[in-house]
Parts: structure tokens; C-alpha cells; sequence
DNA sequence: GTCTATAGTAGGATAGAC
DNA sequence: GTCTATCCTACTATAGAC
């Protein structure tokens, strides 16, 4: 909900609901969604859990806000790239890219669309799982037509698009450790590494 | 049930432990080991939770079981490789050939090792922490001399470390949805993806 | 080896005062 | 917007009968 009020405000509103799921995020990440209690959230907010319910209905809206938010930046990201007029390796580049500038901005959340979207309940399970089928899906036919214009490697599809995405997915895991790595060198060493290969 | 009678019988004891241990890791890759109760295990197994506790000391202990096997099969392969003398490229070859055969025997059992080591205690969490540290050190510099001996192309180390290790760390997320892929095509393949690249 | 019954604890969430 | 108090449910684990 943004602007509830009757006198309009400028800008940044519902940033006590954002500052839970960003806290939540970083739990989630510790520990997993199911291993994290609304007492600890409350503790790491430094207020009461009954507190919480005043900016957020439950547990599982929480999950759902971080989850599916990134899940659509992933779609829209991917619909842009499918729908421009690039090469498949420029295509792949692309994608490289964006999981980086996601994965710049909100780390945290990640972790919980990689491991723990199967608590997701109901419609939005079904959204998300239908959203990540399609990613995969237009990822596996980028890869198709780079192989069939002689761009990649007649390797084995599906082993290439997992390997690659399991890297791009768990980007997350290592980026934050990196302490002196720009964005535009990760970029430009994970090209080099994912699609031209160690040796 | 196997082997439940008065008479001795030559091998395979405990198997009822053993049994337990795989229905959990199957649970334990579906949800998380958070949110599988013992009731829910007993229930997969037929019986009610309490009858878990004559073959299991507690919940924790299947964790532990399932991970540190896990572990320590990773800790020997890897000391294997290290201490041959092959060259850096033979070694990661051997490396992925590890990866691949663990993951054919026991795939459920490495979910809980990527997403669940968190939840071992005390003793069992050092253990772990120290041997897959070891792994990545020696991955690490393995890869190092590859570099200098200029069998392995001088890209940022880290990234190169990193890439591989998630591909391998994520098999078991993917392999058991391939149907008709034989290891040994597996391993040829996955060395030709992860050490030649797609371009 | 499995059962029923239950202890003891901790979880998500709500009511109502301030 | 936060608090205290509390409800109700579900969890891990144990005791003791069969």
C-alpha cells in the first residue's frame, strides 16, 4: 500500500515495510525462511514481533514481497533482451549483466528466491514457478540459435544452460565476499570466463 | 525393512538407520531440513514419530549423518587429486569427475550439504566448515598453478574458482531431471563446457 | 520395533492499552 | 507505532505399554 494518507507526501513512502523485508532478507539468507522466526526479525529491528503486524499482514507476505519483486526484475530484464535485435552471444552477455545488476542491488533477496521459493504459497508459488520456467525456457532458446548460426559450440544444450545459470543464479553467494571488484571488471571477467572458457 | 530377525545375518546392519537417513534427505531437498517435522519423516516411512527415536538419536543427528558422509567422501577424493601427479588440467578433470559420481550416488543427500550445513551444531559445524574450506583452498590453488604453468588462461582467479565450484556445487539440482544422459557422456561433456567454453 | 499419551517448548498471530 | 499479555497450534523428544 503507497500513500495511504489523506495529506500526499513527496516521495519514499511504506519505508518501515521495506526496512522489515530488507532485514528479513538478510535473516533469510543466514538461515533459511523456515528457520527464522518473527521474533528474531523483531529482535534485529530492535522492537516487539506483535509490533511487526502493524506494517506487514504476515510471515509469508514478507517472503512473497521479496521473492516476486525480483522474479519480475529477472522477466522484464529478459523480455528486453529476447526482444532486441542482438546476436545470441550479445544476447547471453546481456543476461550475464543483468543477473550482476541485480544481484549489485539486492544480494540478500536472492537467497531467498534460490532456495527458498518453494515456501511460497498458493497463486504466487504458481507466478514464480511459471515466471522461472520462462526465464529457462527463453535462456534454452538463446542458446539454440546461437549454436544453430555457428556463434556457440555444438556442446550439449542442456549442459550449457546449467552451468550457466547456475553460475549467473549463485552470484550472490560470492559476490559479497569480493571486496575490491567493480561491477564493469565482474562483467567483463565473467564474459570471459563463462563463454570463452579456462583454457 | 531388511535384516529384522533373531538369527545374525553377514552384512549390511543398521540399515534401518540407514533407511531413515535417505527418506529425510529426500525430504530435506524438497523443503529445507527447517521445514520437515519428524512426523512429517514418520509418515514417509509408515510409521509414527515417536518409533523414529529408536533408530535415531534426534533430528540433528540425521542432519549430521547426511552431511558429514557427504563431506568427508569430498575430503578424500579431493586429497586423492591433490597429492597425484597430474597436471592442473588433469586434476580439475578429476575434479569434475568427483563431483559427478558423488552426485550420481547420492544426490538427495547433497541438498542438505549446499543449503542446510548452516544447521549443524557445534563440533559438526567447525568439521564442516574446515573441510569445505580445505576443498576450496585446494580447488583454489590448483587452479593457481594452472595459471602458471599457463595451461589455464589468466583470468581473475576468483571468478574461475567460483564459476566452476557453483556448476559442480549444482548438479544435483539438475541432474536427476536429465533423463537419457549416461556419466560418462556427463563428465565429457561438463569437461568441455567448464574447461573449453562455449565460444 | 511400534504404539499411545504427553511433557515442555516455541512458533505465528491477535487484542487492547498506551 | 510499540508495547504486554495471551491464544492456539505445532514442534522435538520422552515414558511406558504391547
Amino acid at each position: 500500500m503507497i500513500n495511504s494518507r489523506k495529506t500526499p507526501v513527496p516521495m519514499k513512502q511504506e519505508s518501515r515495510k521495506q526496512e522489515i523485508v530488507n532485514a528479513a532478507a538478510i535473516l533469510f539468507k543466514e538461515k533459511g525462511y523456515s528457520a527464522v522466526t518473527m521474533r528474531d526479525l523483531a529482535t534485529a529491528m530492535g522492537i516487539k514481533a506483535a509490533s511487526l503486524y502493524n506494517h506487514i499482514q504476515s510471515k509469508q507476505e514478507i517472503l512473497s514481497t521479496i521473492i516476486i519483486e525480483l522474479a519480475e526484475e529477472f522477466t522484464t530484464g529478459m523480455n528486453q533482451i529476447v526482444n532486441s535485435d542482438h546476436s545470441a552471444i550479445q544476447k547471453l552477455e546481456n543476461i550475464i549483466s543483468l543477473h550482476i545488476d541485480v544481484t549489485l542491488r539486492n544480494s540478500d533477496g536472492l537467497a531467498s528466491l534460490n532456495n527458498d521459493w518453494m515456501h511460497l504459497e498458493e497463486d504466487n508459488l504458481l507466478y514464480f514457478e511459471k515466471m522461472r520456467n520462462d526465464y529457462e525456457e527463453n535462456f534454452r532458446q538463446i542458446v539454440i540459435s546461437g549454436v544453430n548460426t555457428n556463434e556457440i559450440k555444438p556442446n550439449n544444450i542442456e549442459i550449457i544452460v546449467f552451468s550457466t545459470l547456475s553460475t549467473l543464479r549463485t552470484l550472490y553467494l560470492w559476490y559479497p565476499k569480493q571486496k575490491n571488484i567493480e561491477a564493469d571488471m565482474l562483467k567483463k571477467d565473467m564474459i570471459s570466463v563463462l563463454l570463452k572458457g579456462l583454457v
